[in-house]
DNA sequence: TATCTATATGACCACATAATCATATAGTCA
DNA sequence: TGACTATATGATTATGTGGTCATATAGATA
């Protein structure tokens, strides 16, 4: 357990995630969603995207998993299904600090 | 300090991280790299893909600073940049797993 | 210099997909 | 039922890019 190398079974599917969340719209999504759920209205005006586009987005999200639905009266709830995602996000903003410190440093030293 | 949500600002940035992480070929050849510095030519047949193809992706990795280079002699020597993408992939993949966990009770509860 | 090997790169094609528009579906309320 | 609201979806377009091929560059060696 625990052995998560990438066999390239798995590589297929980590890409696809990968691929999944290299959308800043997606990504805004998430954000917005990171506090709890929220209607697809909601979600168009967070992100000042158009509606049919923010929920082609999240059909694309529930299709991977990445967020739940939950259909209440006339409206959509989605929130998201696994929390380790912003765990993701987390470390890329790490690893892009850290480039910029070392392009600061070529630049500067 | 370690605030790092996703301000517009950053969306973009880690979206590209995401999509250059999205396509297999790249994560196999970061998989190549985990132990150490590869030649273009040992890559080529890690992955079995065409020279000019893996040396595509190293400049398009080299590029968003995923690996580091070094020139000796004939060869070009990759290494990978931050580690730290390795932990990402750790985390899909767990959850991918716990997708599929779900997916399996799902199916049989 | 000539040749061999290693790597990079430009041109091209094929394909995936993000965004938009119009429209369909479905639930609510009068 | 009919009108209204919320969401989903099919068609279309535009764009980005992964893969391939041929070729260029550059270092090593004779």
């Amino acid at each position: 357990m625990g052995k998560t190398s990438l066999n390239p079974l798995n590589l297929e599917s980590v890409a696809t995630r990968f691929r999944i969340l290299g959308v800043p719209l997606r990504l805004e999504i998430l954000n917005a969603l990171a506090d709890g759920e929220r209607t697809v209205s909601a979600l168009v005006e967070a992100t000042g995207s158009t509606q049919p586009n923010v929920s082609k987005h999240l059909t694309t999200l529930l299709a991977h998993r990445l967020v739940k639905r939950e259909k209440r009266g006339n409206s959509a709830f989605y929130s998201v299904a696994d929390p380790a995602v912003f765990e993701l996000c987390e470390i890329v903003c790490g690893n892009i600090e850290r480039s910029l410190d070392e392009e600061r440093r070529a630049f500067s030293g």
